[in-house]
RNA sequence: GCGCCUGUAGCUCAGUCGGAUAGAGCAACUGCCUUCUAAGCAGUGGGUCAGGAGUUCGAAUCUCUUCAGGCGCGCCA
């Protein structure tokens, strides 16, 4: 066998068309792309824009560029076709360093170091306290997830932060429903759904009696100015509600870094509206003040409210500033729904007119609705569905399906989880997450095609047949018998993963990496289908060089879906 | 009224920093379990890329416009 090296065969071919076209490197680099089928070979370079300075046909320059290719070690052909330059790679070769690299890299594969030394914040699912957890937090929460490990995996230093609404005019509601109506009994055994009823009753009673509205903007006055019964209320309904979170946190294998809420910032905004002041950006308006921002074409931003009290756009000028502070953040991303995107684009207009360039860095990255066929998700009247009961449901029914298909399973429980959750976290990261989801039983619980049962499916197969070979070595292979196009076109998938990580970042979007092992997986199965690997009749330099890639195929799935916080499991 | 977003196969969506015959899953239909797990594989049918105009060698992609839908627009978050 001979020696193994590993390299990049793309910029390899950048180099070499620099050289025979006399483009900068880095002009090649944005210009070369993957044709669209494999047939056409695994890179191409399009001669249309030499079109104009060489005053010739694009066909002509690509059949002239063609003859300057001979090809060479990695270098299969060079094929001109059209106004495209077509490059092959020797398939052998690419196999062996795509093989080779991902046995050295293990779970590092894809990895980068551009993140070194740079720190990302991400605040992602904050739920408000004392209500529920419910699906429509599930898209923050899960995207948000998905995007630290995303940027983690590039080598960034990552910070989860849970920017709980544990602060605001709702809670002196809170607290006005729960002097009025609260039964400590009652709610001490079902926190959640009692703290919701009482608040659900304020807001029916508010339309009858306007003055509780007032009254509500008093407890709240109260709690700003630590009263010390009102501040004790609001700690043990922040308590009860943390506890309940911890619980589908767990389900969902998730954690954070900081739970500094919106109350964390209740004694840093005074600053905010000192720096302001002091630059002259605070105006009256209508008894409030507020920023001027008409200038950005958007409306004023509202920085303390009539009455006196702040406002969440205060609370979030004042979480940036410490932020940057204490973390002095390279990016600082905001999942946070799209309704919400004028609101961040106002504060970061307004920290940028304080004078801090470290406004451009913030993002918000937005996310779509949840919405029901009929009805449309309201916490005001008490019509929600709880993200616990759609993960218990998604549990129950893979239970079922593992009940049916192998009844003889040990870890029945276990793997239910792994794969009903990971059903779940799949549908809401499947899409572009500035997409509407309608909530439907059925789409949720639907296992087959593209989903996460389908992935963890040809993972398990794979780690089967690699159970049944006793997980061998493999050391010595002859990778020329890896070079049929089924075999070929899962290679070239294996190698395109840092590709698909670097993507999902850039838009901050993880929907690239469900696609991207969802189409993994597929070649995968159509090659262990086709192709056979523990038969008797295969050679034994044959089968170990399938296993090779059996193996180097269920390590990326495995690393991919984890970056979307899927797990897998060995047997299902 | 102003602003942002969306409109691609029956359904859900990719493709939208211009490029090769517009892709996938579901649904429908047809094959494949005496060979490594059928939550799988192979195959068939299905499209005026909302309509119109323009820019370009080339447009689902860029510009303008019409229509349809969603979201947002100072004291909630």
């Amino acid at each position: 066998m001979q020696e193994l090296i590993i390299m990049d065969f793309k910029e390899h071919i950048i180099n070499s068309l620099t050289e025979a076209t006399g483009i900068e490197t880095a002009e090649v680099a944005k210009l070369v792309e993957t044709p669209p089928e494999m047939k056409l070979g695994d890179l191409a370079f399009p001669c249309f824009v030499l079109a104009k300075t060489l005053r010739k046909a694009p066909a002509a320059i690509a059949k002239d560029l063609e003859s300057k290719f001979t090809g060479d070690e990695y270098i299969g052909r060079v094929e001109a076709v059209g106004g495209y330059l077509n490059f092959f790679y020797n398939r052998e070769k690419f196999a062996g360093s795509v093989l080779e690299g991902i046995r050295e890299a293990g779970e590092s594969w894809g990895s980068s170091t551009e993140g070194e030394g740079k720190t990302v914040i991400v605040e992602f699912s904050s739920p408000n306290i004392a209500k529920p957890f419910h699906i429509g937090h599930l898209f923050s929460t899960a995207v948000g997830n998905s995007l630290e490990k995303i940027w983690r995996h590039l080598g960034y230093n990552t910070v989860k932060i849970n920017h709980l609404g544990d602060w605001g005019t709702q809670f002196g509601k809170l607290i006005s429903a729960y002097k009025r109506w609260g039964d400590p009994a009652v709610i001490e055994k079902d926190p959640i759904n009692e703290l919701l009823k009482i608040y659900v009753r304020f807001h029916e009673e508010e339309e009858k009696d306007p003055s509780l509205d007032d009254e509500a903007r008093e407890y709240f006055k109260m709690l700003e100015e630590n009263e010390p019964e009102t501040t004790k209320l609001w700690q043990y309904f922040r308590d009860i509600s943390l506890k309940e979170f911890e619980r589908v946190y767990n389900m969902l294998n998730i954690s954070f870094d900081s739970y500094a809420g919106e109350s964390f910032y209740s004694d840093k905004m005074q600053e905010v509206v000192d720096i302001l002041d002091e630059k002259g950006l605070l105006v009256e308006s209508e008894g409030a003040r507020v920023v001027d921002l008409s200038d950005k074409g958007m409306p004023p931003c509202i920085i303390i409210k009539s009455d006196g009290a702040t406002i969440y756009a205060t609370r979030d000028i004042a979480a940036a500033l410490y932020r940057k502070r204490t973390y002095d953040f390279y990016k600082n991303i905001y999942v946070v729904g799209t309704p919400q995107a004028l609101h961040f684009k106002q504060i970061f207009a307004v920290i940028e007119k304080a004078g801090f360039d470290w406004a451009k860095d913030c993002e918000h990255v937005g996310f779509g609705l949840v919405k029901f066929p009929d009805k449309k998700l309201s916490t005001r009247h008490g019509d929600v569905v709880f993200l616990e009961d759609v993960l218990n449901e998604a549990i129950a029914k893979t239970r079922e399906v593992i009940e049916e298909n192998s009844p003889e399973m040990e870890n029945k429980d276990e793997v239910a989880k792994k794969i009903g959750i990971g059903a779940i976290l799949y549908t809401f990261l499947k899409n572009n997450r500035e997409k509407d989801i309608v909530f439907s039983w059925d789409s949720m619980l639907d296992f087959e095609g593209e989903s996460a049962p389908y992935c963890q499916y040809g993972y398990a197969r794979g780690r089967s047949i690699l159970r049944r070979a006793g997980e061998p070595e493999l050391k010595e292979i002859d990778f020329k018998k890896l070079t049929g196009d089924e075999e070929y076109a899962l290679i070239r998938q294996l190698d395109s993963f840092g590709a698909a990580v670097k993507s999902a970042a850039e838009r901050n979007e993880p929907f690239h990496i469900n696609r991207y092992v969802t189409n993994l997986v597929k070649l995968f199965n159509k090659f262990y289908n086709s192709q056979p690997i523990l038969r008797s009749d295969v050679d034994e330099e044959t089968r170990n060089a399938r296993l090779a890639l059996v193996k180097a195929s269920v390590s990326v799935i495995k690393t991919a879906l984890a970056l979307l916080g899927i797990e897998t499991v060995e047997k299902m």
